[in-house]
DNA sequence: CATGAATGAGTGTTCATTCAT
DNA sequence: GATGAATGAACACTCATTCAT
């Protein structure tokens, strides 16, 4: 499944075919059980090369991450026309979110798995990608409490916490739906979507569910 | 800061000693990056014995998986009374894993983020614990369904994205608040169960959020 | 099969059992390949006890040799009667020969294989046992010449040579034998014997043998 | 006393070295006894390059085997002329045997003493070796039996006993050759040829030897 | 531009050997 | 007398990385 082996590339259509293959292979075995043997060969180059274009593990596990990230953003971006309406926003978002990730499982991964677990350095990266997402989560719940005429001093912790366990679902659903044969983006957008403008819109007619006092010893 | 050198401890002192060092290194360095050399060095033995009694790497791994995954499901089924309301047991699993997660994060890491990531032998051992807390989720939500007197023919299919929506969320939420300081396991539960119960009473007073038609091209 | 495990035995029960365990280990293994761990479980006694009786490694394959060495040197003295005449006496010595290696395979591959395989000190226990054998062995060629009235200054290096010879297909075959089912001791000795006795030549009418001279370059 | 330290060598160069460097070792202290680090430092080289082109300790054995053994067959083939008779050929075949063998110690030893000692796979490879040796031995004394008008249908039992004892004992008289300082290669030959071809019993006027009956008990 | 040749440093794993009891 | 507990030293093997060409 390699690039065919071809004399005389441009420097950059080389160094994409190097960041596929290696997206392909981080995302499978991770970044320590990665080899460079590895992502050279399905490159179609030699290993000299690699190092000479991206120069190191380090840095190419980190140019992966970037372009990945930066990939995942736009089609989100793309996906979302900011004059509409907050709910349907968040479903365009949420849509064009779990469409790019169904169609780079692998990139996912190197994201959502493998850049949070090896140093602060690749997680920083990923945290990045993460903050404007929740921001922007943020802004629409905010907006929509705003159009509800409702309760708009929200507490501002309150608001970062929803858009969190929104963000960490959607996150999860991602690669429970990867991972799970015959299930497409727009029925997992479906699914969340339920789960979280209901729970939302109901908060935002004043019910709330009351915890328990803490246990007195 | 590894344990005191004691000499001629009994077997199954030492052997909890080098879990405890195994789940710290692991969880802190991911399966690949972890040498036993560390971890030997941490638990105070030398490697021979860790090999001596654990067998291999791969062994040590599983082991330290088959702990953590035993302690936390007890730890949720120690919070829970199963006589209370669902809406009560829900919060109260909630926030026994919460504070089981924030009290041993490493045991966290390793269960949720590289027990996920090497090997199809150590993701089903995590696969059986979510397994059992999906299941344990899923059973409450249909049980609220029942309560409210509600569509009691909710589509199993929702329930379980529902339910995996719902556990995807916690897991996040649990490593996110591990990694923000100041966050207590009562505030974390609060947020999931507002965002989580409201969203599902709102279900199940009928009103829904209904998603655009596909575009057509 | 390793010995049944009975409390308190005199120590010299003990180290026989834990010689039959080494030889069998040490043969079907090799010295290097052999581990104290395997030899002491099929002793069925605890490692510090066989390092108490047999002191080392080393030293348990050098009692090993030993006493396999005299076990088979004394077969055979056994099934010789030096009043025979040579032949017969030769005849009797391997039949003795076969027979306990036959009977005693893994104490054959450790003096023939193993010992000479691994260090001098080794070597040297099997060259004395050796040694006794091809002494023995000329003496009775030197016999039957004179018996025969036949060539009685035949040069003794040229006899040494002979017996050298001898004994080596003696030691090959009885490798052979081992791996072949099926093969008798006393076939083993008639083949031999034949070859020995009787030659090749003999096929042709006793025609010596004249070598032709070197190249002349 | 390792190869000078010449850098850059094509592949084929250096992989002779390496066997080179691996006969000699693997000779002198058998396979298990053989550290890699010892080969490849003996070779010249850095422990990774022997993997690089030899895989493992195992390949590299069994490359080693299959060299030698070939270069041994070789050496035989090279100095028989089938042209000439029986007795020329089985002289010029032995002569050819023992100086090969005196000439490469090391590696009649990994032939004849360690590939034999450790697992089937290797035993297989010499076993080949030695299955062509015995037929060729094995045709001169049908070939021979035919040219003196004698037996011709000696029994092929018979005669495969016999090609097996000269074969074990040329094996055997080798490895004391080699072993005995001042032995030519010219002198093993003559011994093994009066033993095998005149017999000891011409010794004794070409009188067959007739075995005693069993013992009755 | 591109690569075959080469390695330092580290990995998981094993083993002969010894105490303290 | 006998053993459970423990280790120093080594081994096979791998990998990210760099020259010389």
């Amino acid at each position: 499944m390699g690039a065919v082996k071809t004399k005389r590339m441009p420097r950059a259509v080389r160094e994409q075919q190097m960041l596929d293959a290696a997206v392909q292979i981080f995302g499978q075995r991770g970044y320590m059980a990665a080899s460079m043997d590895d992502i050279a060969e399905l490159a179609g180059v030699s290993k000299p090369l690699v190092y000479l274009y991206l120069n190191s593990k380090d840095d190419l596990f980190t140019a992966c991450i970037r372009r990945e990230a930066t990939a995942l953003l736009a089609a989100v971006r793309l996906g979302v026309v900011p004059e509409l309406p907050a709910d349907r926003q968040l479903w365009d978002g949420l849509l064009a979110f779990f469409t790019h990730t169904a169609g780079h499982p692998d990139a996912w991964r190197v994201l959502h798995l493998h850049a949070r677990t090896h140093g602060e350095r690749f997680a920083a990266e990923v945290t990045a990608l993460r903050a404007e997402i929740v921001a922007f989560v943020t802004g629409l719940i905010a907006a929509a409490a705003r159009d509800a005429h409702r309760d708009p001093d929200l507490p501002e912790r309150e608001v970062a916490g929803l858009a969190e366990a929104l963000v960490g679902a959607a996150e999860s659903l991602a690669a429970w739906a990867n991972a799970t044969p015959g299930v497409t983006a727009r029925q997992t957008t479906a699914t969340l979507m339920n789960f979280a403008w209901a729970g939302l819109g109901s908060l935002m007619e004043g019910r709330q569910w009351t915890p328990p006092p803490p246990d007195q010893p």
